[in-house]
DNA sequence: CAATGAAATGAATGATCACTCAGTTGAGTC
DNA sequence: GACTCAACTGAGTGATCATTCATTTCATTG
């Protein structure tokens, strides 16, 4: 097993033209450094090296662009946690530590398309919030499942799931805005770490 | 004591116009609904219910207002952890849950104005940014006295300070993006909890 | 080598952007 | 009742915005 670490701006999609790639990827850093309405269709086919209006042969709008993005990010989020969970064995604290180790890594590997994901969801239309808010859901149900299980059968004990689930969550998400590659502390620590202190944060107190 | 809530969208502030204060919340308000890019000088003096130019009687520029706003936050927010040490007691887990409620607390009394703080500093040009820096700094270098003091003394027991930080401090600051007073967790129970989280994470293990 | 079609150009569109400024309003002061 | 002054109006400025589209480029295919 290879520690090797990925660094790229969007993970691997299929059916995906590499014109269309090199737009996607190109948004979501510069959407994912300055904002989406801070980026201005010239400022961003300007990065690629193209003229502006090259922009709507690949996609409908700048809107949709952004769709597009989001919808990405919030499905990866998704399968990450997803195969954590089945990755993991039957112990609801293995289980935790697997879905929380995952969750902070997606937020830590592509940090743009993270960020672009949580902090522009506002900016969608509703009808495109409502498009991307299943995945969401899932992604959250699937911590609350496990939470709820442990606190069945006594792993765990938390007055609230839902705020503890909410605390946990959040060390990820804001995982992205602070660290970066050329941080003190590596990756895998953060990673590490933070599974610890979800564990903690649910654990019974005996 | 009372347990009165407040739900104003700006703290009280001395030397203030009632025209500028009335600017001034508006723009807490719509900045932290929409972001700073997506709301226009159009937008922000309609709301007030005046014509675009009148806001340059009170600012010198939008970027300057987004300034203000910052500065007002960051600045806030060190008080309110300021004090929060001042009251509590000698004891590091009385100081740490002190300043992680005054945290919390601060992020869910004035969530628009948490929410403009903390995405838009981004927003500002580097001269802006340093202007706020001092400010910031000082309210972390609280938390890492305290927590510091703690493990020196046996109170408390984490490898990495500044990863503990980071996660307790990420639970308070995407408090604003979740909560409405409309939750069925009250803000005392948040406060509290979060409070809990912050000392279970650092808690020496035995 | 002619035909095809995906990819991008370059110039234009009207709308909206932040911002300016000379003039107006109206409440308070001498 | 003339004067002051903070607050705001209303009509504009040029720049930039997202978007459109007829045309061009060029590698691939028949």
């Amino acid at each position: 097993m290879t520690t090797e670490q990925s660094f790229n701006t969007m993970p691997p999609v299929e059916d995906l033209t590499e014109a269309r790639r090199r737009l996607f990827e190109t948004a979501i850093q510069l959407f994912g450094a300055s904002g989406f309405h801070a980026v201005s269709v010239k400022d961003l086919m300007t990065a690629i090296g193209q003229q502006p209006g090259a922009l709507y042969f690949h996609v409908a709008s700048k809107q949709d662009l952004l769709m597009e993005l989001v919808d990405l990010g919030t499905r990866f989020h998704r399968t990450q946690v997803r195969r954590a969970l089945l990755e993991s064995g039957s112990a609801a604290p293995d289980q935790l530590r697997g879905i929380v180790a995952a969750h902070v890594r997606a937020h830590l590997e592509y940090r743009d398309l993270a960020r672009v994901t949580i902090r522009e969801r506002r900016s969608l239309t509703e009808d495109q919030q409502a498009r991307v808010a299943d995945a969401h859901q899932e992604t959250t149900q699937i911590f609350r499942d496990v939470v709820d299980r442990g606190i069945r059968n006594g792993d765990f004990q938390v007055p609230s799931p839902e705020l503890a689930i909410r605390a946990i969550a959040s060390m990820g998400v804001r995982a992205c805005e602070w660290w970066t590659p050329e941080d003190p502390h590596p990756m895998a620590e953060v990673v590490d770490q933070y599974s610890t202190y979800a564990l903690k944060i649910v654990a019974r107190v005996s």
